[in-house]
DNA sequence: TAGTGGTCTAGACCACTCC
DNA sequence: GAGTGGTCTAGACCACTAA
């Protein structure tokens, strides 16, 4: 599959700005368009991408400024996955199957998945980063969607990926909602933390392109160890 | 100062979005430049504004959805604004100023400002929700560029808008950073908590449009009445 | 196959920064 | 005033969805 024009562009000036340093401006927008042989338009669309993503700010009538916040983020607008995230900032993910079962639905899976699905396949997982537990994370899938769905592969595949591949489910969109709790004592145990200390806790579901909802997950992670970084631009005023 | 097209052209889409519902499908781009007699890519950049947002979703060969993500979300990509947000979600955000000093820099702060500032004001606030306390948050902005601020307005405008208004500091880019801790006993006190309760602890760190850090804030949440919200599109490939 | 969103071009004018 | 990013136009072709 042939990517997009901008976003080679983009992968380019990657390359480009690794070489520079933090505050340099990058060429024009006219002189990029000169110099790669593409319109303005393919330029900014790639220098729109490289914003979202931390590689570059934008100040009008100066130029674009290079800035590093792509190496302390574990997220932009990216979708998160744990795999993905872990390599970028170079590490080296891994994970644990601890259990998996399949349950009857409740009131709380009723309220988020919303179409009358029985049952869903619990997943329990632990998630690791070099070696060192990060987070402890209990998924629930629909059983009549997935219940194919190879076991063994767990560990081995994201979970995103096996979506994709298997089921022809591509995730579109997902919401995160972040809060915190004291750790009970199984958790404290597989995170290697103290019992009755707090940890960060993540709620997430995941929708398809036919904005249905395929899959919920609740984790929680160490806060000493793994925390949430984004950004956020100012697009209005105040 | 007026507007720019892509933006009132958005204001008026969310005004038809508002009488439509979820999962309707919005005219085609080319009807819209056509009805609204702009281009097409105005009409594109409008819609980004509002996918971003959480209007609507695109899909490739079918249009632009109708979705409601707009009404849970605390974040999008929009500047983050305890005031605001508050009122977005319907509720009546007030402040109180629990403490305010000048402080000399420590090694944290001389990391984070990068500036070698010698002094810098504390404020510690209590935020509240329709008289309900949510957060406690420590702020930290440097002395030299804002010793001036007027410490009785805090309670009633908005640090950002103090900042824009007195100081001519407009706010680019924030930093935010999630992870959890127990409260202490003063927090616990404030925020009404019961001692050794877990709380959200959020660090953020504001940058203005010359790149310079102009704030830094910790702020503790009661996550059983505050949570962070924020959805993720899928750009990339799994 | 018709219609949709996604990408891309070439060109124009405006608003802002810096000298 | 020269150069920059921001907005906007008109038009084209591609990739995808749905009937």
């Amino acid at each position: 599959m042939e990517q997009s024009l901008y976003i080679q562009l983009s992968e380019k000036l990657i390359e480009k700005i690794n070489e520079m340093e933090v505050g340099e401006l990058l060429p024009s927008e006219r002189k990029l368009a000169e110099i790669y042989g593409v319109s303005r338009t393919t330029v900014r669309l790639a220098l729109d991408h490289l914003e979202v993503r931390g590689y570059i700010l934008r100040q009008h009538g100066r130029g674009s400024i290079v800035v590093d916040y792509h190496k302390s983020l574990i997220n932009l607008s990216e979708m998160y996955s744990f795999t993905e995230q872990m390599k970028a900032l170079g590490q080296e993910p891994s994970t644990k199957l601890i259990g998996h079962s399949i349950i009857n639905t409740n009131e709380k899976l009723e309220k988020i998945f919303l179409n009358g699905e029985q049952k869903f396949i619990k997943l329990i997982r632990l998630r690791s980063s070099d070696g060192i537990p990060l987070m402890y994370e209990e998924s629930f899938i629909p059983f009549s969607k997935f219940q194919d769905i190879k076991i063994k592969d767990i560990e081995k595949r994201s979970l995103y990926g096996i979506f994709k591949e298997d089921f022809n489910e591509v995730v579109k969109l997902a919401q995160e909602e972040f809060s915190a709790d004291l750790v009970n004592e199984e958790v404290a145990r597989q995170l290697d933390v103290s019992p009755d200390s707090a940890v960060l806790q993540i709620y997430r579901t995941t929708i398809n392109i036919k904005n249905e909802t395929i899959e919920y997950t609740e984790s929680k992670a160490d806060p000493s160890k793994f925390s949430y970084r984004t950004v956020h631009h100012n697009h209005i005023e105040y």
